[in-house]
DNA sequence: TTGAAAGCGCTAACAC
DNA sequence: GTGTTAGCGCTTTCAA
């Protein structure tokens, strides 16, 4: 299947040495103009494609960025995919995925992926990235990665957004729209996000001198029957007692377990946002999808992807066109916080008027 | 980063020469016992990985699948590579992304993909393994390649489900429910599979002797958009004409249409399924989460991409172990047909009682 | 500014 | 059964 067409077969046409091939393939200076053109030339009419192989071999490089991940939430995955695969395909690298198994060292076993695939750089998501053991061992081995979606255990690069400053301007948003009885849905203990969403949601509550109810907050794991679960618990925790005690409002922290939410409202015959206000985090498509609408807080995760494939980009591919950076990020040598974005709709305006027809 | 434990050391160490290092680590034939052992051994106690790099370039081998896919939904990419990832890392394959781009001309652009990183194998999905300008150039190329949700063009081997016995099957559930006008969302003509689930759905409407009618048959494009403006269509035709006219229920030939035309029926203040029963196709996560939930043909994505993998490996691995396929599907040397199932849920069943509380 | 030669780590023929 | 010898196609010294 390959093309057969190698360096030498350029080299002769364009009547140069391998090196030079080489040197203009790599976009290498010391080449006069001249010389350049004809190798391009010669590589165009051949359709000549370096081998990643040779190369990799030749060079020390593979050419490939691996995706670490674990049980990561269907569109985080592809937006984050698309982001990335944007940016390789600039700089010529492969994006190469590497899933966590369910086996029973999930450390060693993604080592094992590391040392055999040898990308040049790995993009880490959560919560592999606020995994020590793991970023000690990449460490170790001296592999480029960088952290998405969390700021990471503080030893290497991320790409992530203000996860508790985002929390709380949607707690807050809840709370300038009159809800005051709000529940809380935390996230699993593995991620570090899901402390930060709460410690967001805290201190909106505090601020607003509001009381939290411990009943009314409930850890889910961040999928859609926790979800499901969670809102029983905190809906149903007044089905034992006389009086009807549920809130008015409920902060899921993230889309999928909002969206159990709204379906356990729905089972128990609440409308929302009438009878029960929900808001998500994460801004996927479910959250257009529904009906009403979710509100939530908008992550851009696929410039996340960009952004983070762009620092990887900039260690290991060096001299290449970089990440386009204008935009409204704080960026440093090494991290960068994206903004968020809070996303108002339906599942927290109870007043909203039907959408005239034209 | 590398380990820099080559094929020399182990030899050196386990007092071999490194093709017999070679042979254990590619599982030939023709060692005995006793000097595998030892060359495992030495190899465990090395840690030894052998260089992808070296060996693709040796062996003409990249040790990568590629999948290919153009504007997939998320569910179905994902649920597709987890089938791929475990088949392939079982024979020590990694999988590289190869996304179609809006380039001009989207065939050369997947071609320089794969001259260029040489994947051993390919898995194409729809609307690319519907694409005969692809799977030609494919073809001459001699790459391997395998179709997967869709029969291909004929010229290679595929996995996939009976879409129109599907599409007819769930039809055939509507019309035993009761309801006899039925509109029908079909997909993009791009996708073999929008004719076979239409050919399905008109062949149970005639086996029942029902009319369609052609305001109530809309296309769309497979996602949320072109679902909610085809239901609106088709729901809004009476708008115009004085008397109150639309179908008792719409089968929309995949989930994220068939949500579009729910949140479109809740816009109007229909109620799902007493105005207006929705079924799709796919069973995508959402199907399970909305309310009501979604009836849908349940496609076996995962195995697909396992069985995908499995044929890719039975011609580029040969050796090692193969998939199972001890299930219920119907195999042949080149295509693999599986089963799909019915799913029917509240979106079809206006009779649904209340879930009893434990 | 360019080229010649020496590998990178492995597999594939062919010997032994 | 096992080892020897060439490369695979490229990058990298180091000269010229």
């Amino acid at each position: 299947m390959a093309p057969a067409v190698t360096i030498n077969d350029v080299a002769k046409l364009a009547g140069v040495s391998i090196k030079t091939v080489s040197r203009v393939v790599n976009r290498e200076p010391n080449v006069r103009q001249h010389t350049r053109d004809a190798v391009q030339k010669a590589i165009q009419s051949l359709n000549y494609k370096p081998s990643l192989a040779a190369r990799g071999l030749a060079g020390g490089r593979s050419f490939l960025v691996g995706l670490m991940f674990d049980n990561a939430s269907d569109s985080f995955l592809v937006d984050l995919q698309r982001g990335i695969l944007r940016i390789c395909r600039d700089h010529h690298y492969g994006l190469a995925l590497c899933p966590a198994s369910r086996a029973s060292d999930r450390t060693e076993d993604l080592m094992l992926w590391v040392t055999s695939t040898q990308p040049d750089g790995i993009v880490l998501t959560p919560p592999l990235s606020d995994d020590r053991d793991l970023v000690d061992r990449l460490l170790a081995a001296g592999v480029q990665f960088v952290s998405v979606s969390s700021a990471g255990t503080g030893s290497g690069p991320a790409v992530y957004i203000d996860e508790a400053h985002a929390a709380r301007a949607m707690a807050e948003h809840l709370i300038a729209s009159g809800y005051r009885d709000i529940g809380f849905i935390k996230g699993p203990a593995e991620h570090a996000c899901s402390e930060l969403r709460y410690r967001g949601f805290i201190e909106a509550m505090q601020a607003a001198n509001l009381p939290v109810n411990p009943d009314w907050i409930q850890v889910g794991s961040f999928d859609f029957e926790s979800g499901l679960d969670a809102a029983k618990k905190i809906l149903g925790s007044n089905k034992n007692q006389g009086q009807s005690r549920r809130p008015q409002a409920i902060f899921a922290s993230n889309d999928d377990m909002a969206a159990g939410v709204m379906h356990a409202a729905y089972q128990d015959g609440l409308s929302v946002p009438d009878d029960l206000a929900v808001a998500g985090f994460d801004d996927t498509p479910i959250s257009r999808q529904f009906w009403p609408s979710l509100s939530t807080v908008r992550q851009p995760i696929e410039k996340i992807g960009e952004h983070a494939a762009g620092l990887l980009m900039n260690c290991i591919a060096p001299g290449t066109a970089m990440i386009n950076r204008t935009d409204t990020s704080t960026s440093s040598d090494t991290s960068i916080v994206l903004p968020y974005e809070l996303m108002v709709r339906g599942s927290t305006q109870p007043a909203k008027p039907q959408p005239a027809k034209p």
